[in-house]
RNA sequence: GCCCCCAUCGUCUAGUGGCCUAGGACGUCGCCCUUUCAAGGCGGUAGCACGGGUUCGAAUCCCGUUGGGGGCACCA
């Protein structure tokens, strides 16, 4: 058997959102696919009909895609549907049946909670003797062996050895004759010959029973790994209702694609060389999924927002310019349209990388280059506009409107006015920034002030004036 | 309740019996630089959960305790 024969998977079922855990297991599929020369195949578990809309499919698509999962790559097959696989499912359920290794059981749900007492205790096998037929909305279960131990060889936890008597008889057909996703999922597998399931340990029990249906299949076992589970702050899986776990709302914030890849490549793995920012051609060549980490990881957003700072800074200028434009020109943007002046964002694009963490913050930075007024910061213009402020503006508009208009003299203007007050620049040049650029924090000063132009500053100082004169 | 998994700085990790007075990164703190804010430079802080073994030697192996987590649907 030669290393191309590895195939891995990747199944999600369509929520709607991609999580970020499921991110990671992509990657990771990905990357053993790719280091081994094998084949990453993709399929859309979709046979629950409450999640199941074609358009979600897109979005997984297009999530891969993101995160350099490319579709067009050789490594790249299917997207394969679950759904389509139906028959087969129901005739392996079948099978199984006839081969003595399922029955079917018409117990409810009540049935069970009475004569157990609990809801979370497994099924008693109270219908494994009664010889049921087929029909009448009968489930079908598979019979588990009552004793031994069923080994589960898993790459990243080493063996996990689970007690048959403690696998209940599971159900692997519904009362209509449709497969559960135990026994769908592992009939897929096979089909698609997959010979390694890579996915979170959220599913290590669960590969206890599928390892059994596998060999009931009369095929042989994939290898496992069960990637740790990530957590949030308070150390549990990450779930959608409580955390931020869609990759998309990430993006939408201004992370980078590569950060993100860089970063959830991090989460339960680590290079031996302590290298942690590089790309994912080599990480891939690094990884190995008997390095991953048995223990669960906490998505920390500051570490990936780091990663994302150096990122953004990494980047060349139309490179930069490029990754903002959906925060220039869309809907993002405060501004209108036609407002914008590629040009001139072009001038500060270089001062801005330097200070943002995600490009969700690109827009406060040079707004007032593109609005027609600053923007309005009271607490900002209460901090900078203190009794003093409007002596310190006039003689700085005084300078300002006789300056010659290059950076070397706005600073030197700036500096006598506030001279004049018996005030250091680090003092002097607050009341200007907030008149003009309506902020405390931005972009260095006399650049700023050089590129919106002299009009405009005198404009806006005037302004400021006026509004303190009022006060 | 039952089954399973896990345990190195606050966080992500390196470490696979001697190279560990445990390394890196994020965070945090201090200093330098400085027109705000960043960036950058330098330095500091902080960890092998606990108890028993095994061994000449244990973060590394074994057992137990404690503490976390995952799973136990006619969802996937």
């Amino acid at each position: 058997m030669s290393a191309s024969s590895v195939r891995v998977r990747f199944a999600p079922s369509p929520t709607g959102m991609f999580h970020v855990g499921g991110a990671r297991s992509a990657l990771y599929n990905w990357a053993v696919a790719h280091k081994a020369g094998g084949v990453f195949v993709l399929r859309i578990e979709d046979t629950d009909e409450a999640r199941n809309r074609p358009e979600w499919t897109d979005g997984i698509l297009s999530a891969l895609a993101a995160i350099g999962i490319d579709s067009a790559d050789p490594a790249f097959e299917g997207p394969y549907f679950q759904s389509r696989n139906a028959t087969l499912h129901r005739e392996s359920a079948v099978r199984l049946f006839e081969a003595g290794r399922a029955y079917y059981c018409d117990c409810t749900r009540e049935d069970l909670e009475a004569r157990t007492g609990s809801k979370h205790l497994g099924y008693d096998g109270f219908c494994r003797d009664r010889g049921l037929a087929a029909g009448d909305g009968r489930a079908l279960r598979f019979r588990t062996p009552d004793e031994g131990v069923t080994v589960v060889a898993d790459l990243v936890r080493g063996d996990t050895e689970f007690p048959n008597a403690s696998l209940e008889d599971f159900v692997i057909a519904r009362g209509n004759g449709s497969a559960v996703f135990l026994l769908a999922n592992v009939v897929d597998d096979v089909d698609q010959k997959i010979t390694m399931v890579i996915r979170g340990e959220e599913h290590l029990s669960n590969a206890a029973k599928q390892q059994l249906l596998w060999e009931a299949l009369g095929a042989t076992p994939p290898q496992w790994a069960h990637l740790p589970v990530i957590v949030n702050e308070k150390r549990q899986k990450l779930s959608k209702r409580r955390d931020k776990v869609a990759l998309e709302s990430y993006l939408d914030e201004g992370y980078l694609p590569d950060a993100l890849v860089n970063y959830l490549f991090l989460l339960g793995w680590g290079p031996k060389d302590d290298i942690e920012i590089r790309p994912y051609a080599e990480l891939e060549q690094l990884f190995d999924l008997r390095d991953v980490n048995k223990s669960s990881a906490f998505f920390d957003v500051k570490k990936l927002s780091s990663f994302n700072a150096d990122y953004i800074r990494a980047l060349d200028a139309d490179a930069f310019v490029r990754a903002c434009e959906p925060w220039l020109l869309g809907p993002k943007a405060p501004w209108a349209k036609e407002a914008y002046d590629p040009a001139v964002f072009a001038e500060v694009a270089p001062l801005v990388q330097t200070r943002i963490t995600v490009l969700d913050e690109v827009p406060m930075y040079v707004d007032f280059l593109f609005l027609a007024e600053p923007a309005d910061d009271e607490a900002a213009w209460a901090k900078a506009m203190k009794p003093g402020a409007a002596d310190v503006l006039t003689s700085a508009r005084d300078e300002l409107s006789r300056a010659e208009w290059n950076v070397d003299a706005l600073k030197a203007a700036v500096e006598a006015a506030g001279a004049a007050h018996g005030l250091k620049l680090s003092k002097s040049q607050a009341p200007v920034r907030v008149a003009v650029t309506g902020r405390t924090i931005g972009l260095p000063l006399f650049e700023s002030l050089q590129v919106l132009g002299r009009d405009r500053v005198l404009a806006r100082v005037d302004r400021a004036l006026k509004r303190l004169a009022a006060q």
